[in-house]
DNA sequence: CTACTATCTCAGAATAATTCTAATCTCAGA
DNA sequence: TCTGAGATTAGAATTATTCTGAGATAGTAG
């Protein structure tokens, strides 16, 4: 009987991708599915261990390049020497705000109007970045 | 009466920025431009002292960032934990072979039919990273 | 041409991000 | 329950980048 509730997703995710469900690695990508924010190790390892110690820093490495391995995240690369991760792996584009730094996620179907045919190359994927002002920054300055 | 030389546009370059024209940022400067690579600090560095040593370590790195804060080069940010840097300061994107690992610049106007006003956010610039295979690996296996 | 000085360069130290090591532990299948 | 491949950990190692502070120099004013 699947309760069909969060934590059960998870395992199951885990489990199909043939993953060993460990709390340490549980907890690093419960918690990277819960937020929309991109966050960094160094954010996540705080989170996770904020109240008590949950795991190690090497431990989010490797569960997150597990993870990574396997499909279930992915990498971020927005800002010079910033590694962010990602639960959300479905095709979309990003936004990056230059005054907050915050990063939104742009639907995939925002660009939907390619034509990489055009190219003397063999496209297999393809994301935009998007840099400006976010919604909560607009007006300031 | 320029000579309109090579040397000649990349010192009027610099001084136009308001840089020193020093030997060393010269020679990243000059460097950067005449390759199509997009290369790492470390590949220019080598680059740069292969015959007889040039610049240092910290002034590559230094230089870099002096010629990036006035708009001379751009960081391409492709892979994890890799900087790339690139004298194209034109508007461009870019293909990343997942065989080779070649970096090759992609014509702005391959798409230009974007709609950024049905974003939420106040858009400045954008760019395209495309991932796939080179010409030069499509075929090879 | 010479002197001046703000800026640049450099080797080596410091810092920061990530990976490695190797001892210990544990999940999950039999 | 038993067992072993895989996971975890603290701390060391590695790698990328920045800092330091003392000496060098590009460009300018005289
Ligand atoms: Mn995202
Ligand atoms: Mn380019
Ligand atoms: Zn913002
Ligand atoms: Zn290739």
């Amino acid at each position: 009987m699947s309760k069909g509730n969060l934590r059960d997703v998870i395992v199951n995710r885990l489990k199909s991708k043939g993953l060993r469900v460990t709390p340490q690695r549980f907890a690093v990508y419960a918690n990277l599915c819960s937020r929309r924010d991109h966050p960094t190790v160094e954010q996540i390892l705080k989170d996770l261990n904020q109240d008590f110690p949950i795991s190690s820093q090497a431990t989010v490495y490797t569960s997150l390049q597990a993870l990574r391995k396997v499909g279930l995240v992915k990498e971020v690369l927005l800002e010079e020497g910033v590694s962010r991760y990602d639960a959300n792996v479905e095709p979309h584009h990003h936004f990056h705000c230059r005054q907050c730094g915050s990063i939104k996620d742009v639907p995939w179907d925002t660009f939907d109007s390619f034509n990489l045919e055009r190219l003397p190359y063999l496209a297999e994927s393809y994301e935009v970045t998007i840099r400006g002002l976010c919604d909560r920054c607009t007006g300031n300055n």
